[in-house]
DNA sequence: ACTAAATAGTATGGTTTCAAAACTATCTGA
DNA sequence: TCAGATAGTTTTGAAACCATACTATTTAGT
């Protein structure tokens, strides 16, 4: 029973911190864009894992790219590794506008709640995004911190503190343990990632 | 820090909660529509009232509007008092169909917290939604519960259990107690709702 | 090694959603 | 009585989106 009054609070909540229209010169799904290619890791920086993440088909996701390409925010990369693949990296200008996000106003309000209750709250979130992603039939991204692809500390290497990614078999760097990743697998309730690996 | 990646959840929950595309023969905004005509009081079942919960304008609420009516899912019904407003009430087709509603998924999902956890949840969502409509100038809506112009249990009447409305003077039932109203006023940070009431 | 299937990305056409503006009708208040 | 506010609609143009079709590259099966 009340349990529909939440559902509603969350999407409702989602549209208005979303803002009406374009902010600042971008779109709310420009603002999107910006916001994953800021915390997606090297492996998810793509046309495609974006449009997994945001739950929209490839071609959309390349038109809203290509968008953020020709006004200066995202810079394209072939990759070297892969011919039809490309790799997107936010700009100095990107990042800059960034303060302005429509979605600060949320963030403020998220600041605002007492610390225990924030903590337990956004585990409560992410129980739920796993809950509906997997009832979706959608990826769920996530973090090294939890995914059973990851290989903190090295064993194996001299050099403390060396951590891997035992999907891709490349090495990581602290930064990008805390960055959102495509490959992300949780272990316990597989989601069932089809395919090979993004790398 | 952390707060950022709250905010992102909400916004991504919701998106991935709506569903894409056509669900049911409804499209998300629809969908929406029928939730709030499902929620609302019959003070607050008009376009405008619509409008301004949805945080889009008069316009696009017409035509959502519109369309709902001609597929059968709401009647329209022009108000006695007021010349100019409409009444919109959700027909049996539409209380059928709301079953299969794609938020369902994130309404088992909340369903499964803990109970504990899931009304400290929503009692942090509600914060959350009060301090960004208030913050983007949006009315909050709520129900008489927590409302400053609500008068229960009917001082001045024989007949236990009298509920009034003090801003539009008129009486309340019981179902109508819960239901959300534009007309919301908190009391504490008022939110300056400029004009007329709605009635 | 060779070929078929899968994948990454893009382009195009048409639909839906939306905001902004212009408009009519009605109500309110001085 | 009349100016201004309000309720609702329509129109126009811009995004957002999906479906489809397409090229290029990689992977997998035999």
């Amino acid at each position: 029973m009340d349990s529909r009054v939440i559902a509603e609070l969350i999407l409702h909540l989602g549209r208005i911190a979303s803002g009406d229209g374009s902010v600042g010169g971008l779109t709310p799904v420009q603002w999107a864009g910006l916001r994953y290619f800021a915390r997606a890791n090297r492996f998810s920086r793509t046309p495609s894992a974006f449009a997994a993440f945001h739950g929209t088909t490839r071609g959309t996701a390349s038109q809203t790219i290509k968008g953020l390409v020709a006004d200066g925010y995202l810079k394209q990369t072939r990759s070297a590794t892969d011919g039809r693949s490309v790799r997107l990296d936010l700009t100095g200008k990107a990042r800059a506008v960034l303060s302005d996000d429509p979605i600060e106003a949320l963030v403020g309000a998220a600041d605002a709640l007492p610390p225990g209750v924030r903590d337990k709250f956004s585990v409560a979130l992410q129980r739920l995004l796993g809950s509906v992603a997997l009832q979706a039939g959608k990826p769920l991204f996530g973090t090294c911190e939890t995914c059973v692809h990851f290989q903190g500390d090295g064993c194996c290497r001299e050099g403390a503190n060396r951590y891997e990614c035992g999907f891709v078999n490349e090495a990581l760097t602290a930064d990008e343990l805390v960055q959102l990743c495509i490959n992300f697998n949780a272990g316990k309730t597989a989601p069932p990632r089809a395919g090979t690996a993004w790398r």
